[in-house]
DNA sequence: AATTTTTTCTAATGGTAGTTAGATTTGGGG
DNA sequence: CCCCAAATCTAACTACCATTAGAAAAAATT
């Protein structure tokens, strides 16, 4: 790896932490900087500006999550069944907000106060990643994992909601993704 | 009421829309002067600084929420039993968010970023509003509305998230308060 | 070792932002 | 109508902030 390469990568990762932290408006360039192990100026030799830098960001984040949670669903073991299924993409989803970096957490507590236009384009992949879920829960349904009287979109929402929100109250390494995933699910689809 | 009383609310009222959209530090003293109606040096007038015209943002919006919470389960009737009162309590934290002013949604949305000074103010009444509300659930589970395995503390907590983020994705008037309720308890408290 | 390229820095630009001081305007009371 | 108090404004202060231009340092290449 090109030592720009690991500059650029440096700068991301404490970027993300930032973020996640201060959210948009509260990080000013020379925090990241700072974090960086640079001068502020530095930061424009590999990002245009704040915004490109925080737009490459949450581009990550929502990416790595959405990776993430599609490879958990198809590793999950197949007698575990749909609601295995859901469990292993809730653990995947939380384990990205609080164990693996902070791209993604930034994403979730930032996007609420994103520039419109950063928004818009990051429209198509959170779209797709709703999708996704909505398949999840809708094999779930049919497979009487949810009960049919359930309203999935609904559903699906109070789910993630349920799930970013652990993020304002989770204290680090109080409970693993793994618990928290198996609690949320035993909460929101009892049964078995 | 004074003028000055009816000033000093505007400028209330439109700080509390203004950080609910754009956050503490997106916000301006000058957005919220523009807002209100005057200039941003008028609003030292009334306010200290921006920092205490936040903080008194968010306490009214925790003191509001709390309060019709507590009056809207105070008033559900009694026939109703435990799961009429959660049902009256998350419906009314829903419409303190959606449908009454700005305060209430400015508090949840802004308070993950707070200076920490200014969080440490009002632990004490948000505390209060937790304790409230484990009340609530451990009456309904003593009851046997809701069911005995079910961790009351984390499902308060999954509770919040999931009204709470209701912010982040319900469109203004597209569902009611009440529907939204009845929804998330059918989720949450499934039986009856 | 010298030269070139890459990376980082310094200094500065142009503008923003929170806040204060005193002036001005508005409103109320006698 | 005059005077005073309250409310709002203008101008300025002090500091901050994103970003640029060019210099300097570091690293890579010849």
């Amino acid at each position: 790896m090109l030592k720009s390469d690991r500059t650029r990568q440096r700068i991301l990762d404490t970027a993300a932490q930032e973020f996640r932290q201060r959210g948009y408006a509260g990080t000013k360039v020379n925090d990241i900087a700072f974090a960086a192990n640079m001068r502020a100026a530095s930061i424009y030799y590999y990002f245009e500006s704040k915004d490109q830098l925080f737009e490459e960001v949450l581009g990550i984040g929502l990416k790595l999550v959405f990776d993430a949670v599609r490879k958990a669903v198809e590793a999950a073991p197949s007698q575990g069944g749909h609601r295995g299924r859901l469990l292993a993409g809730i653990e995947a989803h939380l384990a990205m907000l609080h164990e693996y970096g902070d791209y993604s957490s930034a994403n979730i507590r930032n996007f609420g106060q994103t520039p419109v236009e950063i928004q818009e384009r990051q429209m198509g992949l959170r779209n797709a990643y709703g999708e996704y879920w909505r398949e999840l829960l809708m094999a779930a349904q049919d497979a009487g994992a949810i009960r049919q009287e359930a309203n999935l979109s609904l559903l699906r929402m109070f789910l993630f909601g349920a799930m970013n929100w652990t993020l304002e109250w989770v204290k680090p390494g109080k409970m693993s993704a793994a618990e928290l995933a198996q609690q949320l699910c035993d909460t929101l689809f009892p049964g078995e």
